[in-house]
DNA sequence: AAGTCGGGGAG
DNA sequence: CTCCCAGACTT
């Protein structure tokens, strides 16, 4: 297979085919903006391009660059990551800053082994920031750009295994070595992914690789690669005690680690298996138990979170506080939680 | 190698 | 409903 060629016809595609992304407009002295690239990049670690344009701008408005974002609080950097999922990243995200300023003097490193070294950066985000913005010669390898090599390859491989990974990194490197800009190329391929040679019902007929897809030759497009094994969910039931004081809901911080690790939510008792009972729950704050909003279930990758609602009349504040509605959005708070939020505080 | 971590859109 | 997304990290 030559990779030259399908190096060199992925580039050509991607600069004419191109998405008009936010992050891709922040070039200034004939390079993308290292800091908001960072930003871009983890946001959209396991999270669609659509998703990320509702939060981008806010962000980088917010926290323009490295040295705003190192000496912001975790609280202000969490209530802006809001509503995208996996926190983790917020928090590794603000770590990276602050690496940065320490270590690098607040410049955003341009080598993979210092990138890699930063928190919350994998081989992947060094790769991406290192050829995209420094143009440096290194290879990405995502979800897209597995699917699409496993593609033009016909390998049978699944995705999410580790051999998928280490073929992939592989065959992305050859293509680097032979392609023209590292960067290009490798945006490309990710926007190929993304754009044409989709999960399903890959557009070959808008494919700049596809007379070169082993996969297509064979009809088996629609097939390969072959689906990650499916992650088997648990149930897990949240009893919420609901304590309101005029305008405002009572909330704490949840813990350092799990499911929405340091974000806010209304005091609760966590339970595998089955519902926590109403006493459980007015146990939490000490006050007495009444019927509250109807209950609803969230789910998540992992997890199936039926949240059971209780007022709770007299409950103490403890380490907590109390928050008005735009005080609670102002803050870490998942999706689930400021729907309960919002319940709790109309009628 | 497997599990964990969100949330939403597409089919 | 199921599947997947510009992954990283822990065990």
């Amino acid at each position: 297979m030559n990779s030259a060629e399908i190096a060199r016809a992925t580039e050509a595609w991607f600069l004419e085919h191109q998405r008009d992304l936010p992050w891709r407009r922040t070039v200034t002295e004939g390079r993308r903006d290292p800091y908001t690239s960072l930003v871009s990049e983890f946001m959209l670690q396991q999270t669609q391009v659509s998703r990320v344009l509702e939060k981008f701008g806010p962000f980088i408005q917010r926290f323009p660059d490295v040295r705003t974002l190192a000496g912001a609080s975790e609280d202000d950097v969490l209530a802006h990551w809001s509503g995208l999922g996996y926190y983790s990243r917020a928090r590794r995200l603000h770590s990276a800053a602050r690496a940065i300023v320490e270590r690098h003097d607040g410049v955003v490193p341009s080598d993979v082994q210092s990138l890699r070294a930063l928190p919350g950066v994998g081989r992947y985000t060094a790769g991406a920031i290192a050829s995209m913005v420094f143009r440096q010669r290194e290879a990405v390898v995502d979800g897209n750009v597995q699917r699409v090599l496993v593609r033009l390859h016909a390998k049978e491989l699944r995705l999410g295994v580790p051999e998928t990974d280490r073929w992939a990194w592989k065959i992305a490197q050859g293509l680097v070595e032979a392609c023209g800009q590292p960067g290009v190329l490798n945006e490309g391929l990710i926007e190929l992914g993304a754009t044409v040679c989709t999960p399903k019902g890959p557009k070959c007929t808008d494919c700049p690789v596809s007379a070169w897809c082993a996969a297509k030759r064979d009809g088996l497009q629609e097939e390969l690669p072959r689906p990650k094994p499916r992650a088997k969910r648990r149930e897990v039931w949240h009893g919420v005690a609901i304590v309101v004081e005029g305008d405002r809901v009572l909330l704490e911080r949840r813990p350092e680690t799990g499911l929405w690790a340091g974000l806010w939510a209304p005091p609760a008792v966590e339970r595998e298996d089955h519902p926590p009972t109403p006493e459980e729950v007015s146990a939490v704050v000490g006050g007495t138990t009444s019927s509250g909003p109807e209950g609803f279930t969230h789910e998540t990758t992992h997890r199936i979170v039926r949240f059971n609602l209780y007022r709770v009349e007299g409950g103490q504040a403890g380490d907590r506080g109390w928050f008005s509605l735009r005080q609670a959005l102002a803050l870490g708070i998942s999706k689930a939680h400021a729907r309960i939020v919002r319940l709790a505080l109309e009628a």
